[in-house]
DNA sequence: TCTGGGGTCCTAGGACCC
DNA sequence: TCTGGGGTCCTAGGACCC
């Protein structure tokens, strides 16, 4: 049996924690540069305000009915997620931490009549000790979990703890629950599979032909249908390496000059190289890219470019020389840009580099001096003067609530009237 | 005027080997 | 004039997630 914990409206919802006046407003969160909505309160649902829409197109509209918009402020989502884990840990004997604000939990050793209390309990101990409401489903794979989480967050009559444990109640819910909906199954795969007739879960369980499923979907496709049909395919996973370590914006505002792409790229090399030594992992691979907005009618421009180490670093300042040479590969004069971005890959263990006769030695003492110092000070203290002083490029947030549980000078107030 | 960011996995097809 | 078969590795691009 697995279950799946998600957190209702989690950004929201780590908003009001610090903040009761916002806990009967409705009220939305904003991506980065204040662009998209990407989390709404249930009362800004019911305005009727769309999940990831431009702000600018419902902004005087909804603030005319009392909402409230704020920034999104991630040091205080990673930190409340984090606590949310903890507890989470606690209470399950395994645990896979799938996003900031979900984990699946796997229930070896329940007897089915337990799980529906225990479910019922994981969500009373996290409410009651950390703040945040949160659904719970419980079914024998990650699929039907999925779902059941789903039905606990919409049909209120579950109180949000959905227990799908016979195929028949399993088969019920299938019938009502668009294909769409379903986790895995996105707007392409959905309509390949609504041209099938397949609008239902039931229908993509019930429907014979694996071969075609196979075809078009691929190796995913075919899982998730296993998965309805109780056989589970995707166990839990543990907490693996990034692959991965990437950091792009969007500008405040157009960018035409290449001094200020190699400020703006200078800085994005600096936080993920950062990340990179987090994980004690040097890369091979820089890659990077600059672009123009495609919602502007302007003459639009968009280049992508590598630059491979000849040996694995996290050398910031390293990095910055190379993507710089890059930046100034595919820069053309004369555009807008809007947004810039660069991706570190194929990324190795420190300790499993392999050496040879020429390298040099890396600039270690130097770059650990700066983490001390940042981590001691607050980030960027100090950095590659290419980084910049002004970034007048830099992202939009006009609407950010406090650091309230990561940072002493912002901690919240408690005042006694 | 203003439209996010950070990830993962899968496959087809190219390049290469003998 | 005729030009094989079996394999590996890598990457770009697509699709998906939150």
């Amino acid at each position: 049996m697995f279950a799946l914990v998600d957190c209702n409206s989690f950004y929201v919802s780590c908003e009001r924690l610090f903040n009761p006046s916002l806990r009967t407003k409705p009220l939305i969160v904003l991506s980065n540069n204040d662009g998209c909505i990407i989390s709404r309160s249930t009362e800004a649902k019911e305005l009727g305000i769309p999940m990831g829409g431009a702000y600018f197109k419902v902004k005087k509209e909804f603030e005319a009915k009392g909402g409230v918009s704020v920034s999104s402020n991630y040091c205080l989502y990673q930190d409340v997620s984090q606590r949310v884990m903890r507890e989470l840990e606690a209470l399950a004997p395994q645990i896979e931490v799938y996003s900031i604000d979900e984990a699946f939990l796997c229930l070896k050793g329940f007897s089915s009549k337990e799980l529906l209390a225990w479910g019922k309990k994981i969500k009373k101990t996290i409410y009651q000790n950390i703040g945040i409401p949160v659904s719970v489903g419980i079914a024998p794979t990650k699929v039907l979990a999925k779902m059941a989480g789903q039905i606990a967050k919409n049909n209120h009559l579950f109180n949000g703890v959905c227990f799908l444990e016979s195929i028949v109640t399993q088969e019920k819910f299938m019938a009502d629950f668009p294909i769409e909906c379903l986790w895995g199954i996105g707007r392409k795969s959905a309509l390949k599979l609504r041209s099938f007739n397949i609008k239902t879960a039931l229908d993509f369980k019930n429907f014979s032909n694996t071969y075609l499923v196979q075809k078009t979907l691929t190796k995913t496709g075919r899982q998730i249908q296993d998965e309805l049909r109780g056989i589970s395919c995707l166990g839990l996973n543990a907490i693996q390496e990034r692959k991965a370590i990437t950091s792009t914006r969007s500008f405040g505002r157009g960018v035409y000059s290449l001094e200020e792409l190699q400020e703006a790229i200078a800085n994005y090399v600096t936080k993920a190289a950062e990340k990179l030594r987090q994980q004690q992992s040097c890369c091979k691979l820089l890659s990077l890219y600059i672009r123009t907005s495609p919602f502007q009618d302007t003459s639009q421009y968009s280049r992508y470019a590598h630059f491979e180490f000849p040996h694995p670093t996290n050398d910031t300042l390293k990095m910055i020389k190379c993507a710089h040479n890059v930046l100034k590969d595919i820069y053309r004069p004369g555009y807008k840009y809007q947004k810039a971005g660069v991706i570190l890959s194929h990324l190795i263990q420190e300790n499993q580099i392999q050496l040879d006769f020429f390298q040099q030695q890396e600039n270690s003492k130097l770059i650990k001096s700066l983490d001390r110092i940042n981590q001691q000070f607050g980030s960027l203290s100090i950095k590659s003067a290419s980084c910049g002083t002004e970034n007048k490029w830099r992202m939009k947030s006009e609407y950010k609530s406090k650091r309230y549980t990561t940072q002493w000078s912002e901690i919240a107030e408690v005042k006694c009237i």
